[in-house]
DNA sequence: ATCTCTGCAAACCGTTTGCAATTAT
DNA sequence: ATAATTGCAAACGGTTTGCAGAGAT
């Protein structure tokens, strides 16, 4: 909750900066965002949105989502789906995904050491790194299924 | 060209065994895309294949691009674009990529030691791999720009 | 002869945008 | 008051498919 109250003012501050307002649905969207499970596509986040104010559209999600996604406090992720998916980012914080073929479940891994040889390899060939991408796609080893357990 | 012929002869044999024919088109396409440049999109191999028999059409691209893909020939890649590029496959051979934004080389690299730590953080969270991907988005360091080296 | 393949054009699906009415500042 | 925002519906862009005629075995 606390760490969500932040997220909300961030965003606040990132709207007045840009001399933008703060509407009711941008709140519903965000609380949506921010409080909900990870890694929610756009209709996933319509669909919360209209519980708490039925009138919202899916064109101020998406917009929504593009300020929040702009603005460094979500990232969009394609997993190998055709449908982009969104989760908070808390400060610069960046981590990868394991995605369960089985069960769906994403989980969140962090390796420094892939990092480290991640610019290494870049800089041998005259490159600096900008970003990057890392999926693993997985399947349960058998009897430790955590189906029903999608959250990071 | 040996390399080619190989892989011609591959899909010969992955046509035949699935009952399939070889056409004239299917044997443009799939030379475009083995001698061709790597990484191509349905739109670019479209307009190689038409150079050789310009009846062919965009859909018999995209169904003899899936059937390559399908058969382990090929891999798709969608390398932040919203549109897929194709790759020749040689055995099971698997590599991952350095793309630039600068001048849109894409470069190959292959770590065992990142794979490694992949299979470790998946088996040590109860999975095991099934594949990944990996893309690194990088900028050319200064004076090292490879403009017009997008090869390989 | 039979069953696959092709090219066209239309359908699809998620995303993106133009616009007139609405709302926050 | 004024400029941003919303919801709708239509446009987009790449991909996918139905179908009638052409082609490979």
């Amino acid at each position: 909750m606390t760490s969500t109250q932040t997220q909300l003012a961030r965003f606040r501050a990132l709207l007045s900066k840009e001399g933008l307002k703060l509407t009711s649905q941008r709140k519903v969207i965000a609380d949506v965002f921010f409080t909900g499970a990870k890694h929610q596509s756009l209709l996933e986040l319509l669909e919360q949105a209209k519980v708490k104010q039925k009138s919202i559209g899916y064109a101020t999600v998406y917009r929504t989502m593009r300020l929040l996604t702009e603005g460094g406090l979500a990232v969009e992720h394609k997993f190998g789906e055709n449908q982009a998916r969104y989760e908070p980012v808390h400060d610069g914080e960046h981590h990868d995904h394991l995605i369960c073929l089985d069960c769906g479940a994403i989980v969140e891994f962090e390796d420094p050491m892939i990092e480290q040889r991640q610019d290494r390899m870049a800089a041998d060939r005259g490159f600096e790194v900008v970003s990057h991408r890392h999926e693993v796609y997985v399947r349960c080893l058998p009897g430790q299924c955590r189906r029903d357990a999608a959250a990071s």
